[in-house]
DNA sequence: ACCTGAACACCGTTCAAGT
DNA sequence: ACCTGAACACCGTTCAAGT
């Protein structure tokens, strides 16, 4: 039973989902998968390699949960992807961090953002990958920031600040689509009204 | 003549401005200072702290740009202050990353970020909060792809892809602000008319 | 083909001991 | 008060040599 590129990255993986990015070195990679380091570098050519597998990973599934979307306009379906791709990733430590690092190293490699950026393209915004970048900024930005609040409470539960979690987030959002779609009225409310 | 934190903290603004994050370590800003590790820990409580340093240090006079912009509406002065903590970040490699540290860290230590809550506060803005990180992740995530545009163009001049620079920041400014402020039509050009 | 053993060139942080 | 010397517990990556 040799080990597998699959076995390197569900474990890779898992170490961040416990412990964080700071927890996951190729060093203890190795050790929780009883090998040498050496070993991996067999399956996997460098460490942000294996990062780029485990941002695939972390957004696999993502697709999926957005289907037509029969009878909601182009502005409700990218909103569904764009908290698609949040709510995969805002229970994983630093997963922004990981997705940010994937996105830069090979832009292409993950698909539920290039779906986003078609999605934006075919809503007939005319720069749709400025258009994606602008929302995954604030999608990883706000996740980062939601899993920051969550480890400042774990140190000092005290310090408890204005959330900044799930309402942030709508709200950026609705902002962002109000910016490229056009809305009726100013943002007043929270996120949505009555 | 005894080692000063300012010695330490510019020496590191240094070390970052020429060669990037991934050089900027203790024991290089150490060799670089000619004393010993050690040495700097009794300036500096940690590396973190450190960052922090150099996250204030560059975005020092910032706000000195920004005056009063007599006549100018709220609109005009919040995007100037964002194009303002831009230009101090652009040219200096992995400046985004270490503000973003410096951000999670001490949220209140950057002066002009808590400017900009003000002004977003002044203009009305109900949750002026998360409008405040709404502008700082596109300026700081806009900062860092256009610098990895930058790198990558360094390692392989020929993959010149889209710039995604300066256009794509006044751009992705243009749409929040319109997402916050209402806006006359639909933005339809790329920045700014004839 | 796949892995071990061992090395190379690094890290951040601490702390007794010196001046 | 300020710094050295030296250690502790780590890193990512490479590569001859084994099976």
């Amino acid at each position: 039973m040799t080990l597998t590129r699959e076995q390197v990255e569900d474990t890779a993986l898992g170490i961040l989902t416990r412990f964080g990015l700071a927890d996951l070195s190729m060093r203890r990679l190795a050790r929780e998968l009883d090998v040498q380091v050496g070993a991996l570098y067999w399956h996997v050519k460098n460490k942000q390699e294996l990062l780029v597998g485990v941002a695939a990973r972390l957004l696999r599934g993502v697709e999926a949960d957005t289907p037509t979307l029969e009878g909601a306009g182009a502005r409700e379906v990218i909103a569904h992807l764009a908290r698609g791709i949040r709510t995969a990733l805002v229970s994983v430590p630093d997963s922004a961090e990981v997705v940010r690092v994937a996105q830069s190293l090979q832009s292409e490699a993950l698909t539920p953002l290039n779906r986003l950026r078609s999605l934006l393209e075919a809503a007939g915004i005319e720069n749709a990958a400025w258009a994606q970048h602008l929302v995954m900024n604030h999608v990883l930005g706000s996740i980062a920031a939601t899993q920051e609040a969550a480890r400042l409470a774990t140190v000092d539960p005290a310090a408890a600040t204005n959330p900044l979690g799930d309402d942030a987030f709508e709200w950026g959002l609705r902002v962002i689509l109000d910016g490229l779609f056009g809305k009726a009225a100013p943002a007043e409310g929270l996120a949505g009204g009555p």
